[in-house]
DNA sequence: GTAAGCAAAGTTATAACATAACATTTCTTT
DNA sequence: AAAGAAATGTTATGTTATAACTTTGCTTAC
């Protein structure tokens, strides 16, 4: 029986360490000045804001920057785990909770997993579009695109604090390929 | 510590059976009239798809349309043993899995929760209003709310297939009394 | 420089949500 | 009534997340 109740899920891992094709749905790009960039920034805005960016809230910050497809708390955690840090979930949670504070990290509540924020200046919430064939997110560039949705629960006197905005779907080389360039997660 | 990483979760079960003073956010209406109408919506459905709707999945739509709440899979399973059905996890998911085929009931993502479906016959997703005070989750009654985000995706060659859209905050009632009128699940 | 106080991380256990896999029952059709 | 299909029962387990308490380590005031 198909099941509908499924949450979606990324796909499984497996052991290549390719770079995926679809990168973000962008092709060719250097995602180590993704990461980089992020880290500059984490540690910049971590100073600002006098909190304390330890090695693990680092390293988890590195962990779910390692590609655009959004990580499971407890993916996070195995490879914590083999690299000496402390592999209860707690340790993973309370460091995705501090990123998340910090506006350095998303939750993809459909997905139960996080990715790092690529906006973290504006802290806003993000708008994502998730790909079932690679399993990458980008986060929509704007906050301004849910507009008609916030006016209609303006009209009715609701006052939206928070938003969960996610589609789901195929990106440009997930279509063309029919499937076959299907990338598994580099994670 | 606050915790940020928190799903939302519906307020805790109360012994109160009072009617909830803001069912979906609009003021006195008959709740009794909501559930009759979904349920004679959804046996008409039901023939003529040419489905079984079995009394379990009779008794769980009943269930979600008890409140304006969205309920937990686990709440309905504890009222479904209460009343002689079997009560292991599997009974009332797959009930739920085949009320979400079809298209009679919604799952609210960021509370992994159930609602009933307002608007059976259109078979959209849902897009949502959910109130942190009280509970309850307003569908909103179009589809095409969304379509600035449609259209982004769009110029991105982006194949959007499923829409998650559910904005929390606080409903007309519930701003106005700060709190104090917070209703209990009625549950 | 050291003690107090607090933030962070360690540790153990468990809660909450969801599905796999296989057995049995019930419905429908012939 | 038998065969096949759909639904449900049953047992077990997988997956995600948090509670509660302990220990460690940083910072600041003296």
């Amino acid at each position: 029986m198909p099941n509908t109740l499924s949450q979606h899920r990324p796909p499984p891992p497996s052991s290549t360490s390719t770079e995926p094709s679809c990168p973000a749905f962008s092709s060719g790009h250097n995602h180590h000045h993704c990461i980089n960039q992020a880290l500059d920034r984490a540690k910049t805005l971590c100073l600002q804001h006098g909190v304390r960016f330890t090695p693990v809230r680092q390293r988890v910050l590195e962990l779910i920057w390692q590609s655009h497809k959004p990580l499971g708390a407890y993916q996070i955690l195995e490879q914590l785990g083999g690299e000496g840090f402390n592999s209860a979930p707690p340790t993973v949670y309370r460091a995705l909770e501090f990123l998340l504070e910090q506006g350095l990290a998303h939750r993809i509540t459909s997905l139960n997993a996080f990715i790092g924020c690529s906006h973290p200046q504006r802290h806003h919430q993000g708008y994502f579009l998730i790909c079932r064939g690679c399993g990458s997110a980008q986060e929509l560039p704007t906050d301004t695109l849910a507009d008609p949705l916030k006016q209609h629960a303006g009209a009715q006197g609701f006052k939206v604090e928070s938003e969960t905005i996610e589609l789901s779907g195929l990106c440009p080389s997930c279509q063309t390929e029919s499937g076959s360039n299907i990338v598994e997660p580099t994670v």
